[in-house]
RNA sequence: GGAGGGGUGGCCGAGUGGUUAAAGGCGACGGACUGUAAAUCCGUUCUCUCAGAGUACGAAGGUUCGAAUCCUUCCCCCUCCA
């Protein structure tokens, strides 16, 4: 529904903001009539424990609940220990082990201190679940469970297809979304975020609720980050991530290396730039700008946000160094004793931590990827005497200065 | 509780006694090409004291000149019936 006239600037204004890049808002006369009342919202998001490394991926997410934290609003920042102490054992590969208490605390700091990056602590409630949680009791969790129907779970689209493929859905399986919706009940949200796979979930605390007879949050979806493939999302465990704790360099390589169309899916979803600087970028590739020039601008945003404009300056420094096949200036220096007169060179690449096996290092070696100062390497059998120093490179992008000790 | 199916290299997945270190695909890595992008093409893809060995097909034993392939025991996963 449009917004109508009677709306004041300022909740307008609020609305643009909220639904720049979002998926999907549920409800949105709802949002606006809890906007009219000029308190600040409670704004809620959860995540797991189990993940300390925040990506890009996690930031779409996060930097929305910034810019509520800009309109004035308080963000209850969730994190799922309890859920996470059960283990989710949830289909795909590994069943996760439990996690301990300690490392839900550990993993906890290390969250906050990511996510201080872009949150304000000053407008930011960090709250675990477990804290409730626990004390809801066997009683109490009988009594959620009693709230929903299995055949309302089966809806769940996940449940569903798992359910149609004969695939197991564990028992407390089903439990998660009611302990997430109840999450909701208990910290009193008025909005809470998530992707766009966990609408499902957020209803559910909707239900909740209203069951319990409180205002019912509003619900507001964000898009997924695709990963590096520009196929699956963006996630660790495949591996296709940008970790915002790596280091200026690498986040910056692995912006470069994104392809052109999914360079404008990462600049909605993560740039700060305004709408129209994009549109006009946009115009501008299209007209034959090189898209390069765009990449590495939104590469530099993207490092600077995280390192600083000097890391970003740096970053682009070291690439361009790297592209000319050049030797960066930060290659990691190493020293390694030996116990012979001299070394094979694979040996010597193991040792430093180029390759992970002689294998490896022979098999680069012989297709043309290794080399000595410079040099390309064929002689597989080379032999390295003791007392010298050489930077020794293996494939586009690892360096490494090694002294073999006199 | 009963019946059946299955566990193969990072992943998927062929392979039922002998050129099988194990087809094929994906991924990854190296090279070419480029904007160090993507796509494409070529190559590689267990380890090691590197051309000669060692170790591998859930685990442990056994049969055999020889096993991922046959036998025994154990562990784990799935499906159906109750």
């Amino acid at each position: 529904m449009a917004t109508d006239n009677s709306l004041s600037e300022d909740i307008k204004r609020q609305l643009a903001v909220i639904k720049r890049g979002a998926g999907e808002l549920l409800i949105e006369a709802e949002l606006v009539e809890k906007l009219k009342k000029g308190v600040p919202l409670r704004v809620k998001a959860g995540f797991d424990p189990t993940a300390p490394d925040l990506h890009l991926g996690h930031t779409v997410l996060i930097n929305k609940l910034r810019q509520f934290q800009d309109l004035g609003h308080q963000v209850l920042f969730l994190i799922g220990d309890f859920t996470g102490m059960i283990g989710d054992p949830t289909g795909k590969s590994a069943t996760r082990p439990p996690l301990t208490q300690e490392q839900v605390q550990e993993n906890a700091q290390s969250y906050t201190a990511q996510v201080f990056k872009i949150l304000k602590p000053s407008q930011t409630e960090v709250v675990f679940n477990s804290h409730w949680l626990s004390e809801l009791g066997a009683a109490g969790m009988l009594r959620l469970a009693a709230s929903h129907t299995v055949a309302r779970m089966l809806e769940r689209d996940d449940f569903a297809k798992r359910y149609k493929a004969n695939q197991p859905i564990a028992i407390h399986e089903f439990l998660y979304p009611l302990l997430q919706g109840y999450d909701s009940v208990a910290l009193n949200a008025d909005v809470e975020l998530g992707g766009t796979d966990q609408k499902f979930n957020l209803l559910m605390g909707r239900e909740l609720q209203k069951q319990a007879g409180v205002s019912q949050q509003c619900i507001l979806t964000m898009p997924l980050l695709e990963g590096l493939d520009g196929v699956n999302k963006m996630s660790k465990s495949l591996g296709n991530y940008i970790g915002i704790a790596e280091a200026p360099e690498v986040i910056f390589a692995k912006i470069m290396s994104i392809s052109d169309e999914l360079m404008w899916r990462y600049i909605d979803l993560l740039s700060f730039e305004s709408i129209e600087n994009v549109d006009k970028w946009k115009a501008e590739v299209a007209s034959g700008a090189n898209p390069r020039h765009i990449k590495v601008r939104f590469a530099q945003e993207i490092v600077t946000r995280f390192h600083s404009e000097a890391d970003a300056e740096r970053a682009l420094a070291d690439f361009q160094t790297r592209a000319q096949g050049g030797i960066p200036d930060d290659v990691p220096e190493i020293t390694i004793s030996i116990d012979g007169a001299h070394i094979g060179l694979a040996q010597l690449l193991k040792l430093a931590g180029l390759a992970e096996s002689t294998s490896e290092a022979y098999r680069a070696i012989d297709q043309g990827g290794v080399k000595l100062n410079s040099e390309k390497v064929s002689d597989r059998n080379l032999q390295l005497n003791k007392g010298v120093t050489l930077v020794a490179q293996m494939g586009k992008r690892k360096f490494s200065k090694i002294t073999i000790a006199p």
